[in-house]
DNA sequence: TGTACATCAGTGAACGCGCGTTCACTGATGTAC
DNA sequence: TGTACATCAGTGAACGCGCGTTCACTGATGTAC
C-alpha cells in the first residue's frame, strides 16, 4: 500500500494520492487499506513521510560526495552547497515526490519522526541547520548572522525548485537550470 | 461567475475553486456557467488572471509608496525591494489568491495578456524585470550579472512566501516574518 | 408602428464517474491448554 | 499430539456525495423590414 502511494505520488504529486488506486495497485479490494492505515489522509501522511526521507537521502549523498578538503572553512561552505544541490537535484529528478512532501503544513523543525530522516537520522530540515552550524564554526559565517539563516537559504532554493518545476522555468534546458542553480547557492553564500 | 470563482480562490486556494459551487454563488443554476466559461478549467484560467493582476498592483501600490529619493541607485534598489515587499504582503494577506495564481504552469514572461497586467499594464514579472533593468541602468547591479538576476531575485521571494504561507513558518509572529523578509530582501540585494 | 425573427442568459432534469468509507463476512495462521 | 479459540489481512457489496458536463427547453431583449 504505502509503495503504491508514494509511486502514485512520484507520478502526479499530492493530488494523485488517492486511496481506491493504491489499494488497485496493490491488487486488493478498496477497504483493505483500513486495515493498515485509519483514513486516506494516514495513507498521504505515509506517503509524505516517505518523499521526505527520500530527499534526506538525496541531499546526505550529495555531502557524501564531496572530496577532501582541507580548510574547515571552505569545507563548510561546501557542506551547505551540498544541501542545496540535493534539494535541488531531487526536486527535479522527483517532482511529485517533492511536491507531496511540502504540500500539507508540517512542523519540520522539531519533528523527530524517524520516519522522515535519511540514513543519519536527520531530517532534510536538520541537514540544512548542522550545514550552517558548521559554517560558524568554522568562523565563515558570523554567529549573529546565524538565527533564522536556514529560512533564508531554504526560501532561495526552495523557490528555486518550484520556479523549475511547475512554474515559468519548467521548460528551461538541464544546463541553464544547472547554472542558474549554482548563481542561487552562491548568492545565498555571499548573501548571508 | 468570475467573482464568485475568485473568492473561492480566496478561501481556499486552486483546489476550492469548483464550478458548481461558483454557480451557487452566483445564484444560478450550473449550466448556466457554459455560457460565460467553455469548461472548468477555463474558469480556472479566468481566476488566475484574475489573481495574477491583483498581485501586480498590490506590487504596483507598494512601489508607489517609496518616498522622493535623489539617488538613481538608491532608487532603484529601494523599486526592487518594494516589488519584493508588495509580492510577499500579498502573499500573506492573499495566500488563496496568491496560490491560485502559481498552481498550474504558464509562461509568465511573455504573456501579453493584459488581465494579469496591474494598473501600469505589466505582470508581475515585468514589473520584477523593469526593477532590475532599472538597478542596471542605475550602475547599482554589473550588466553581466542581469541576465537571469530575475529568476534569482523571484526564487528568494517566492520561496519565502511558501515557507510562511504552507510550510513551517506559517505559525510565526508578524514581526518576526517582517524581520525574515526585510533580511531576505536584504541578502537578495547584496547577493545578486 | 407593428410584426417576424435572431440572439442569448438562464432553466430543469439527468448522465456517468470515482471517490472515501462502512458493513458483515471469510479463511488462513498462530497460540494456549 | 490434538483441539479450541483468537488474531488479522483481505473480501464483496453497498452507501452517499459532489463533481463536471450534456440535453432540450424557455423567455426576455434586441434588430430588420
Amino acid at each position: 500500500m504505502l509503495e503504491a502511494g508514494v509511486e502514485l505520488a512520484r507520478g502526479g504529486g499530492p493530488n494523485a494520492v488517492v486511496l481506491r488506486e493504491a489499494t488497485r495497485r496493490a491488487g486488493v479490494a478498496p477497504n483493505a487499506a483500513y486495515r493498515h492505515f485509519s483514513s486516506h489522509s494516514d495513507l498521504l501522511q505515509a506517503v509524505r513521510a516517505n518523499a521526505l526521507s527520500s530527499l534526506a537521502v538525496a541531499m546526505e549523498s550529495e555531502i557524501a560526495g564531496i572530496r577532501r578538503i582541507k580548510d574547515r572553512g571552505d569545507l563548510a561552505r561546501a557542506t551547505l552547497r551540498a544541501v542545496g544541490t540535493g534539494y535541488l537535484r531531487f526536486a527535479l529528478a522527483e517532482s511529485g515526490l517533492f511536491r507531496t512532501a511540502f504540500t500539507v503544513p508540517d512542523n519540520v523543525e522539531d519533528d523527530i519522526d524517524t520516519a522522515k530522516a535519511g540514513n543519519s537520522g536527520l531530517n532534510p530540515f536538520q541537514l540544512l541547520t548542522s550545514a550552517l552550524d558548521l559554517m560558524v564554526e568554522a568562523g565563515v559565517l558570523p554567529k549573529q548572522r546565524r538565527p533564522g539563516a536556514e529560512y533564508l537559504a531554504w526560501s532561495a532554493v526552495h523557490g528555486l525548485a518550484y520556479l523549475i518545476i511547475e512554474g515559468p522555468l519548467s521548460d528551461v534546458s538541464d544546463k541553464e537550470v544547472q547554472s542558474l542553480s549554482e548563481r542561487l547557492l552562491k548568492m545565498v553564500e555571499n548573501g548571508l
